[in-house]
DNA sequence: GAGCTTACCGGTAATCATTACCAACTACCA
DNA sequence: TGGTAGTTGGTAATGATTACCGGTAAGCTC
């Protein structure tokens, strides 16, 4: 448990990437606007950067439908257990609480019973701004 | 929509071995499955068949934590929505239905305003099998 | 600030699942 | 039985993600 986190530019970038940008977004993504920035970054540093968000907790992961993963800054929601609501269009994203699921998906569990349980809800719709623009 | 579906063995042979396999397996699973079973069927007719199944409606598919492609014969309860109480350890798969989840994502989305709503709901757990043996 | 140690960078090669191709094959209808 | 078009399966291609590894620079000490 000694990691030395050193803090490096390529490492904010990456961060404040994924913070400025609001939604799920993928690791190629991430490394094209860097790039786009004028910053020289390696692929690499962002797959790397974005695992240790990850293994932070301060990221969250989801895998969309062609199984590609997407990471989205949760920053200080990161510790506590919640969900999200993904607009398919804009890729924005807002962060949501079921109380009433994770009760549910308990109880689920119980009758058949599963021990350690755990699971994944992600609502994916379009956002107000997309439907407001687009029909 | 003049899509003849010719019945061949291979088809044939892709679906049974999901169906009794009972669980999320890959692409990869059944079609090591099958050459290990002797037939002689090609990986492009696996998946060829896999993604043809999922389009039928009688096979789901869900991305596990590596972003790999999982499918599952879910046959005549393949028209209505479902979701799964899967085991971690040994795959088995429990459908279950959650009329008070869909209630709660309909509720959620319209109170953030979106639109045409889909979810995804998978619980991950071990069963009462797996269990009893090791721990 | 100079020097050192070592974590970090980033380009490239390797891995792996999935898809595209295409010539040989065969189910199905007349 | 013959013809035709959907199907097959081996192989090459694609695309995301990871492994390598020599070179670079963050943070500490003096």
């Amino acid at each position: 448990m000694t990691t030395k986190q050193r803090s490096t530019k390529q490492g904010a970038a990456v961060r404040d990437a994924l913070r400025t940008s609001g939604g799920f977004r993928s690791a190629q993504d991430v490394y094209a606007v860097l790039r786009g920035d004028g910053g020289s970054v390696g692929l690499s540093t962002v797959y790397r950067h974005l695992q240790s968000l990850v293994d932070e907790g301060v990221v969250d992961v989801i895998h969309n439908a062609d199984g590609e993963a997407t990471y989205r800054y949760c920053g200080d929601t990161g510790d506590h257990h919640h969900h999200h609501l993904v607009c398919r269009r804009c890729g924005r994203t807002e962060e949501i609480e079921g109380r009433a699921v994770e009760r549910w998906a308990g109880e689920v569990a119980a009758q058949h019973g599963y021990a350690q349980v755990d699971h994944t809800v992600e609502l994916f719709g379009v956002c107000p701004s997309c439907t407001r623009r687009r029909r």
